[in-house]
DNA sequence: CGAGTCCTTGAAAGGTCTCAAGTCACGTGG
DNA sequence: CCACGTGACTTGAGACCTTTCAAGGACTCG
């Protein structure tokens, strides 16, 4: 169960497309017309639905293909020679990752699917090849991994300078945006991942989440109902997750 | 002084070329062939020497160019909403850097000269142009930015997990790692950058800082004298890195 | 040579971790 | 369908590491 899937078995048959995806505006097919799409598409393999503790890549692994996440969500994680965990992300539908594979064609981290999820996966060569063609692929790609860049450092800063209300006020204030561009809530959502997974991606014990979960709830600014938050007071929470008063 | 360089103050007259650069194995020009290198040669402007303090590019200025280090050092920082600063990075002869700012048209974080410096300017559009004539620059691009993803999980990893003498450890062993690759002696170096700027990086205070450097040096790992570093003892110093015993 | 910044060192305070125990939720099998 | 067992989560108390505050010393640059 832990084992990587292997590729022949993780495709689908199904008459989806890019074209009729309602996640275009969101993942790489970003501003494609009709023509370009169906290029696109052509190199396009949709999975069938990957159960929780699947992994979809292992840290190690060849680098052959990226994953556009189509419904569900999974972490990416580092193991340590020490054999600690790291986990550098959680991704959503519409976010493209394995790109980081690219520098030394070896993957740096394992993807493991946290809830039912169902991803398209492309060959990075075919998706390269594209890119000739396709300015505006090319920039996407550019793109996905400029901001991929940007998120990291927005989490150097959280780990280097934040406390740890700050953190988990920060960590809840991206969640809700990035279920709001997804069109789902962002003042009520579920958390797929576990107390102890939030911890490890933030730099804090399993306990610290716990406590600070009670404590911005006894505050009023959100409600915890196992997984389930809701989003209260996002003023104070966003003012929470910028830190220190100036 | 801390305003940004005007574009066109940038350049200096001179006869340097990319077939001559003594970096071209480091640098996004890897593995191109004579004919490449002087269509790549056509559309970089070398830089006159840049001193300490002055900024390169600063947070919030339209993206336009990518950065390679010639000579010296410099650092990228972001400045939060509070006026907090995080430095993202050092980089050194042969680090191509800036290219985060494509995702958004903005530059992410600013970029300040740490000793006397020279650099390449490359505007982006006119290498993404070449790019798709050249495959090889248009990988390494891809692999420039994957790399700097994967350093930026490896910090992850290091401001989430380490304490401050595991911190100071893996910060030394990487700068000597980097040094060795550009031919400088790994063993023994100069810090371009203060305490206060390794401390921001590390997510630790100025004495902290200092305090592990004087213990490294008490249990003979490391000899400190201002910002003259020398190894002692690489192998206990790599093992402190990497954290706990197993 | 002097002013200012950088660096070092000490002592006390504070925040998060560790350890421990108890509660709760969920999936499995009877 | 319910009982049970396991893992996830919560809560508390003490320990530890880093920060904070403070002050002295060293280096650098005009």
């Amino acid at each position: 169960m832990n084992q990587t899937i292997p590729a022949q078995n993780i495709s689908a048959h199904s008459d989806q497309h890019c074209c009729n995806c309602n996640l275009h505006s969101l993942c790489m097919a970003v501003s494609l017309d009709m023509t370009e799409l169906s290029k696109l598409d052509d190199i396009v393999d949709r999975s069938k639905p990957l159960s929780k503790g699947q992994t979809l890549s292992a840290q190690g692994d060849k680098f052959q293909s990226v994953y556009a996440i189509k419904t569900g969500s999974v972490k990416t994680y580092t193991t340590s020679c020490s054999g600690e965990e790291q986990i550098t992300g959680f991704y959503f539908p519409g976010d493209l990752i394995g790109l980081n594979g690219i520098d030394t064609g070896i993957c740096p981290d394992s993807i493991k699917i946290l809830e039912t999820t169902t991803v398209c996966q492309v060959q990075f060569e075919q998706l390269d090849m594209l890119s000739v063609e396709l300015p505006k692929l090319r920039r996407q790609l550019l793109k996905t991994m400029s901001k991929e860049i940007c998120n990291e450092q927005h989490m150097l800063q959280l780990l280097a300078k934040k406390n740890a209300d700050e953190r988990i006020a920060t960590f809840l204030i991206r969640l809700s945006n990035r279920f709001k561009v997804r069109g789902f809530s962002e003042s009520r959502f579920r958390l797929s991942m576990s107390r102890h997974e939030i911890g490890n991606y933030l730099g804090l014990t399993v306990e610290t989440v716990s406590r600070v979960l009670t404590r911005l709830q006894k505050n009023g600014l959100i409600t915890v109902e196992n997984k389930e938050i809701e989003i209260l007071d996002s003023k104070a929470l966003l003012k929470l997750s910028n830190g220190k008063e100036d």
